[in-house]
RNA sequence: GGUGCCAUAGCUCAGUUGGUAGAGCAAAGGACUGAAAAUCCUUGUGUCCCUAGUUCGAUUCUCGGUGGCACCA
């Protein structure tokens, strides 16, 4: 049961509602919650939550890991296979699509890239610009530059990275087919009305800033590169802490990324046909049997 | 009270030697295969403050008004 939603839409509480009722774990599915040392601003479950249910991939990596879509799949396919042994049903929340993609569908099997190859394409990037990047990519994997975003540097990068690391146009390495998976999935999508989901989000922003997120940015201020922190609520409280800007500046800041992130989650989202959307003005009760139809529902189109 | 300056997109402002206008930000839409809370793409009609005048034509010039800012009383 992967339950999706749009940050700050609600997610938490339905998420252990529903855990509740099915008597099972909650699997996360959120690229930062996974996280230790940041919980305020990314609106991790508390220790309360995790009293009532247990949770998984919840604070268990270091800001320093280099973690990612792959190790999650892998990560999330390992434990599912064993709660599997004793739940007929595990609930999966958050709002990382890739990461919610790569356990549904599956990643292709890339190799990792060496840190020396990564580092060099990086630095001919910081010397001579997107046209090195575009130019590489052109003379590396004409197709792929037939597809991609031209003006992305992250995109170009990782391309020439994987040509670089395996010899192979990058490409050649997409099969561009989804993978079975040993069990059913049924997405749950929740959602509000956008103003009230930015106003939502405004006003949590401004409880997180309460709760003491100055001092938990402050703690990892010296971190701030780490790909962990590239998150929004500590790179614009880094802004704040540089003297860039002030604090009022910086919590304006947070709630415009928030409305981005939220936007391109909602973006995404649409896309996903397979998403059974329920409103999360509605009572939890309505909704939980609403979820329970639909599992039932597969579950008889399944045989 | 006097003088000067300003009034243009949700915001900050540019511009039109008089032919009804465009940037940044915001906002909206989109992309997304190991950095994904990342990264990237697309989208700009608005009584150009109001009234009257000059003019073929005024957002642009002139008179008056209203509002704001500054300085002087």
């Amino acid at each position: 049961m992967l339950i999706l939603g749009p940050t700050g839409v609600g997610k938490t509480e339905l998420s252990l509602r529903v855990a509740e009722h099915y008597a099972c774990p909650i699997l996360n599915c959120d690229s930062r919650q996974i996280y230790r040392g940041i919980p305020i601003g990314t609106a991790a479950p508390t220790a309360e939550d995790q009293a009532r249910v247990k949770h998984y991939f919840v604070a268990t990596r270091d800001l320093e890991e280099d973690y990612n879509a792959g190790q999650y799949e892998r990560d999330a396919l390992t434990l599912l296979d064993e709660l599997f042994k004793t739940h007929d049903v595990v609930v999966m929340t958050g709002g990382s699509m890739l990461y919610a993609d790569a356990v549904c569908k599956g990643l292709d099997d890339l190799p990792q890239v060496p840190f020396s190859i990564r580092a060099s394409v990086q630095d001919a990037y910081e010397k001579n610009g997107l046209e090195w990047l575009q130019e590489e990519v052109q003379r590396l994997d004409p197709d792929y530059w037939n597809e991609v975003d031209q003006q992305n540097p992250a995109r170009l990068a990782h391309c020439i990275e994987l040509c670089l690391t395996t010899g192979k146009p990058y490409s050649s390495l997409r099969t561009k087919t989804a993978k079975r998976r040993p069990f059913r999935i049924v997405k749950i999508g929740l959602d509000r009305p956008r103003e009230e989901l930015y106003e939502r989000n405004n006003s949590r922003v401004l409880q997180m800033i309460q709760d003491g997120l100055e001092d938990e940015a402050k703690a990892v201020y010296d971190k701030r590169h780490l790909n962990s922190l590239q998150t929004v609520g500590y790179r614009e409280m880094f802004g704040y802490i540089a003297g860039e800007y002030g604090f009022e500046r910086a919590i304006e800041l947070i709630q415009q990324n928030t409305r981005h992130y939220a936007k391109r989650q909602l973006t995404w989202f649409r896309r996903d046909k397979e998403i059974h959307w329920l409103n999360a003005n509605d009572e939890y009760e309505k909704n939980i049997l609403s979820i329970d139809a639909l599992l039932h529902a597969d579950s008889l189109s399944e045989e």
